[in-house]
DNA sequence: GGTCACCGAGTGGAATTCAATCATCCTGGT
DNA sequence: ACCAGGATGATTGAATTCCACTCGGTGACC
C-alpha cells in the first residue's frame, strides 16, 4: 500500500535547517516551543513583521536560544513552513483512511479537504503559502508542490490506476498551484475561508482532471494505444 | 465602445502611495526614475533583497530622495507594483485593438498574452506578483485582481454579450488568480516562462470559463429562462 | 568536570529622520 | 521686459533607530 508514501521519508534534518540537534530531551520541547511562538506570530503580525525578539518573547525564551536552534530568521519559517507540510500530509493521510475512496476525485476531494481543515485550525498555516523570494537554491514553495505532485502522483496510480508519467505528475502540479491559489484567496480575508472559493476550487479540480482522467478520458485513452 | 474602460479612472494618487506630488517638472523624472531604479534592482536581487540604498544608488539619487516620495521601503515596491499593473492594462487594451476578436476566448487569450509579453519585457514586471503580507488594509493583490474581474466582465458583457452580474465577476476572479498561479509559476525558474505551463493556463481558463460561456452553455441558460 | 543550554548586552547593517542646503518659481519694483 | 530676493519645492547625507545576529559568560545536566 502507498497511502503512507505520500508522508515521504524523514527528510533528515531538513537540509540543515536546525542549527544544532538537540541532545537533551527538554530541547526538543523548546525547539516545538519555538515554533509554537512564531505560528502564534505570523497569525498576529503576517509573516514579514515577525521579528526573532517577538518568537523569542513568545516562546519564554532569549534571543541568543533561538539562534542556537535556528541558523537566521528565515530558517525559522522554513521550518514552520515544513512542520505545516508535515501535518498536511499526514492529515491528507488521515482522511484518506478515513474515507471510502470509489475514485481518484474522492482522493483529491480529500486533499482539499484537509488544507481547508488545517487553514482553518492549524495556527500559522498560512504559512504554507510562503515563497522564499531569497536566492536560497534548495527548499521552496514550487519544490513541494512538485514533491507533493509526485507523491499524490504514486497514490493515484497505485490506488486508482491513473496511467503513471511525467503527464500525471505536471497535470498534478497544476493542479497544486491552482489550488493553492485558489484556497489562499479563499483565506485571505475570512478567518474561516469564503466558501465559494472553497468549492470553486473543488470544482475546477475535478473538471481540469477529469478532462485526462475521467473513465470516458481513461477509455478513449485505452482503445487508441 | 468599452475597451478602454479597462484602463480605469485615475486612481487618484493611489491611495497615498506618494508622499508629496511632484509639482515642479524634474521630480516627475525623478519619481519614475526611482521606479526604474527599483524595477532594475528587483530583476537583479529579487525584491526581498532590495534596499533603499541600492534604489538610491541605482537613480543616482541619496536615501533621503526616495523618502521625500515614498514613506518607506514597501511603498516603493507598491508603487513599482501599481505602476506594472497599468502597464499590463495598457497593454491589454493595445492587444485587444490590435487583434480581430471573434469571441470572448479570444479576449481572455489576448490578456494571457499581454501578461507573458510584459513578463518577459518589462523590468521589474514579477512585482505584480508581489503580496504583501503586512497589515495594509488598503491596496494589495487581491484588490488588483477584484479590480481587474470587473473591468474585464464590463467588456465582456459589452463585446460580447456574456450575462452581467457577480457570477461573471467571480469566476473571472477565480480565473485571474489560477492564471497569475500558473504564470507565476511558468516564471518561476525560467526567465522566458516555461511554455507548458503558459499553454496549460490557457487551456485551464478556456475550459473553466467554457463551462459557463460556451455557446451551447449559454443557449441552455437561454432556453431556461 | 565537562558538555549542553541558555542568556542578554553588544555589534553591524539597513531603514528612516531631519536640519541644512540648493534649485526653481513667483512677485513686485524698476 | 528685466531683475532682486523671498517663498517654496527638492535634495542631501550625517545621525538615529530598529533589528538580525554574535559571543563571552553563567548555570543545568550527566
Amino acid at each position: 500500500m502507498s497511502l503512507g508514501g505520500l508522508l515521504g521519508e524523514e527528510t533528515g534534518a531538513a537540509l540543515q535547517q536546525v542549527r544544532t540537534e538537540p541532545i537533551q530531551q527538554r530541547s526538543a520541547a523548546r525547539l516545538s516551543g519555538l515554533l509554537d511562538a512564531a505560528a502564534a506570530v505570523v497569525d498576529e503580525v503576517g509573516f514579514d513583521r515577525i521579528t526573532t525578539a517577538m518568537i523569542a518573547e513568545r516562546a519564554g525564551a532569549s534571543i541568543g536560544t533561538v539562534y542556537r536552534y535556528y541558523p537566521d530568521r528565515v530558517a525559522v519559517l522554513h521550518a514552520l513552513h515544513e512542520r505545516a507540510v508535515v501535518r498536511f500530509r499526514q492529515r491528507v493521510v488521515d482522511e484518506l483512511g478515513a474515507s471510502t475512496l470509489t475514485s481518484w476525485w474522492d482522493a483529491v476531494d480529500c486533499v482539499v479537504t484537509a488544507f481547508v481543515g488545517l487553514y482553518r485550525s492549524e495556527p500559522g498555516f498560512r504559512i504554507v503559502n510562503f515563497d522564499d523570494r531569497d536566492g536560497a537554491p534548495a527548499v521552496d514553495a514550487v519544490a513541494d508542490a512538485d514533491f507533493f505532485a509526485r507523491r499524490l502522483a504514486d497514490v493515484l496510480v497505485n490506488e486508482f490506476d491513473l496511467p503513471a508519467g511525467d503527464d500525471l505528475i505536471f497535470r498534478l502540479e497544476v493542479a497544486v498551484e491552482m489550488a493553492d491559489a485558489l484556497l489562499a484567496r479563499a483565506f485571505h480575508t475570512d478567518p474561516l475561508g469564503d466558501e465559494r472559493f472553497i468549492a470553486e476550487c473543488r470544482l475546477v479540480l475535478r473538471d481540469y482532471l477529469d478532462r485526462f482522467y475521467s473513465p470516458q478520458a481513461l477509455n478513449l485513452l485505452a482503445t487508441a494505444s
